[in-house]
RNA sequence: GGGUGCGUAGCUCAGUGGCAGAGCUGUCGGCUGUUAACCGACCGGUCGCAGGUUCGAGUCCUGCCGUACCCGCCA
C-alpha cells in the first residue's frame, strides 16, 4: 500500500491509498463520521461509515479530537458534494496520536490569542494558504533574477556601520566591538555588482523601528538587485517588470491557495505592464486637484499614499523625491539638485509601498560631500567610496520587502501573517 | 515618539452601582451527508493588577501592566 498525497488526489480517483495526517475537524452524524483531513499537502474530506469498519476503529476516530495524527485508508472517490471535488471514503485507519483541547478550535479568535499559539496557528486552513503562496513568492523572485543573468551575492548580516542612522539599528556585541544587524544590504550589493555587473541579495534584515503598524515587522526579508550601467529609468522598468513576474508567477500556480484566502483575483489579474508613473513634484499637483495637498518640502504620508493610488488598479511608480528626505547615497537629479534619483513602488488598494529603490551617486567628490552634510563618518565608509574611485559607473538597483509583497497579494490586513513567526516590536515568542 | 479603543471562564463575548452569564472548547449520551453541524447533560471564574469613591464596584475615579488600531518612519 502506498502513501498518498492529498495535494495529488486526483491521480489515485478509484484507487485505495493511505493518507497520513491530522484530523483538521471532525463531525459526527450518527453512524457516519466526516473528517475533515489535513496533511500539509492540502485538505480532504474523509468519510467513515459505522459498518465499514471495525467497532473499535469508529470509537477511536469519534474520541479523537482537533489536531489528532491519524493514518486513513480508503477509496478516493470523485465527490461532488466535498468542496475538493473528491472524498476518502474510508476503510481502514489508525489512531497514531489521539489530541484534546487543541486551543485554536474552528470558532472566532483575536490576535494576541492567535500570535501566542502560532506555531499552532500555521496548521490552519489560512496559514497554510499564506505559507504556500509566501513560497511561491519566493520562487517567482529567484526565477527571476536567475533567468536574467543575475547573480545571487547574499550581503552580510554583521555590520559594522549604519547607513540610514543608528536609531532603526540592532545591536549586539561582537567580540568586543559594536556591530550591528543589517537593515539593508544594498551597500554591499554595489560592491557586488561593480564585479559581477547584475547581483541581489535576498534575506532577512532587521529594524528596530518603532512602528506598531500593520506594514511593519522588526525582522522581515529583503530581495535587493543592484545593476552596474543603469540610470533610474532602468530601475523603474527592472520594478515593472519584476512585479508583473511575481504577481502573475503566485497567480499562475497558487490560484487554488488566492482562492482559499477569498483573494478577488481580477485585482491580481490586472497587475500588467505599463504601471503609472509620476515624478513626486506631479504627484503633489494631482493630490492638490484630488483636494489633499501636501508641503512639497515635506514627504507625503500614508494617508496620501493612499489617495493618490486609489486613482489606479496597477502598482504606481512614484519618482525624484525631494534630496532632503533621503539617503546619502541618492543620486541628485542632474535637472534639479533639490530631487533624488529615487522611486517607490506603491502597490494598489491601499497597501502602499513595496519596493523603494533608484540610481546611486557615481561621483566621488559628490558622494563625500553627501557623506558630510549626513554627519556620517568618512572612514567606515572608505571601502564604499572606493567604489567610485576605481571604475565607478552609473548604477542602481531596488529593494522589496517580501513580507509587504505576500500581504498585498494575498489580500490580508496585516504582514504579521506573512511570515511563519513573526518579530514586531512587542512580539519576540513563540 | 504622538493619539484612540479594549482587558469578565481555555476561546469569542454579553453584563442598567445591588445573586457571575451565554455560545464554543473539554467530558458523557443521541443522531446516515456534515464541512464554524445539531439535540440533551456535566465540568469550567483572583471580572488584568494596585489603590480610591460608595452601605454596596465587573460597572465610577486614579495609576500601572497587557493588548488592538491609527499617525510619524520605512520595505
Amino acid at each position: 500500500m502506498s502513501h498518498a498525497q492529498i495535494a495529488s488526489i486526483a491521480q489515485h480517483e478509484g484507487q485505495t491509498v493511505t493518507l497520513r495526517g491530522w484530523i483538521h475537524n471532525s463531525t459526527p452524524r450518527g453512524k457516519l463520521l466526516f473528517i475533515q483531513m489535513r496533511d500539509g499537502s492540502g485538505f480532504i474530506q474523509a468519510v467513515m461509515r459505522k459498518q465499514a469498519v471495525d467497532e473499535e476503529l469508529f470509537e477511536a476516530f469519534k474520541r479523537a479530537g482537533q489536531e489528532s495524527s491519524v493514518e486513513l485508508t480508503g477509496l478516493v472517490k470523485a465527490d461532488t458534494r466535498s468542496k475538493l471535488g473528491f472524498e476518502l471514503s474510508v476503510t481502514d485507519g489508525k489512531v497514531l496520536q489521539s489530541a484534546e483541547g487543541f486551543p485554536i478550535t474552528p470558532k472566532e479568535h483575536g490576535p494576541a490569542f492567535l500570535h501566542d499559539n502560532r506555531h499552532l496557528w500555521l496548521r490552519s486552513k489560512r496559514q497554510f494558504a499564506i505559507m504556500k503562496i509566501r513560497h511561491l513568492s519566493v520562487q517567482a523572485i529567484r526565477n527571476y533574477f536567475d533567468e536574467r543573468g543575475f547573480t545571487l551575492c547574499d550581503s552580510p548580516v554583521f555590520t559594522p556601520n549604519a547607513c540610514e542612522g543608528t536609531t532603526t539599528l540592532f545591536a549586539t556585541e561582537y567580540f568586543g566591538q559594536q556591530a550591528y544587524l543589517t537593515q539593508s544590504g544594498q551597500l554591499y550589493q554595489e560592491a557586488t555588482a561593480m564585479a559581477l555587473g547584475k547581483t541581489y541579495c535576498f534575506g532577512p534584515t532587521f529594524r528596530a523601528e518603532k512602528s506598531a503598524t500593520r506594514r511593519h515587522l522588526t525582522e522581515f526579508w529583503m530581495v535587493e538587485p543592484e545593476l552596474a550601467f543603469a540610470d533610474l529609468d532602468d530601475i523603474m522598468d527592472l520594478a515593472e517588470d519584476f512585479t508583473v513576474y511575481c504577481v502573475q508567477h503566485v497567480l499562475k500556480h497558487g490560484r487554488e491557495y488566492l482562492e482559499m484566502l477569498d483573494r478577488d483575483l481580477s485585482k491580481l489579474e490586472c497587475i500588467q505592464k505599463p504601471f503609472p508613473r509620476m515624478s513626486y513634484d506631479e504627484a503633489c499637483a494631482r493630490l492638490a486637484e484630488l483636494g489633499v495637498p501636501v508641503d512639497p518640502e515635506d514627504d507625503f504620508g500614508s494617508p496620501h499614499e493612499t489617495e493618490l493610488t486609489k486613482q489606479f488598479d496597477r502598482p504606481l511608480l512614484v519618482h525624484r523625491f525631494p534630496t532632503a528626505i533621503k539617503a546619502f547615497y541618492m543620486k541628485e537629479d542632474p535637472d534639479n539638485p533639490l530631487r533624488a534619483m529615487g522611486v517607490d513602488l506603491l502597490a494598489p488598494e491601499g497597501y502602499g509601498e513595496v519596493i523603494g529603490g533608484g540610481q546611486r551617486e557615481d561621483d566621488l567628490d559628490l558622494l563625500i560631500r553627501k557623506i558630510d552634510e549626513h554627519e556620517l563618518p568618512q572612514e567606515a565608509f572608505a571601502w564604499f567610496t572606493d567604489l567610485r574611485r576605481y571604475g565607478s559607473v552609473p548604477h542602481g538597483g531596488f529593494g522589496m520587502g517580501l513580507e509587504r509583497f505576500v500581504c498585498w497579494v494575498c489580500g490580508i490586513r496585516h504582514v504579521r501573517e506573512t511570515i511563519p513567526f513573526p518579530r514586531t516590536i512587542d512580539r519576540l515568542t513563540p
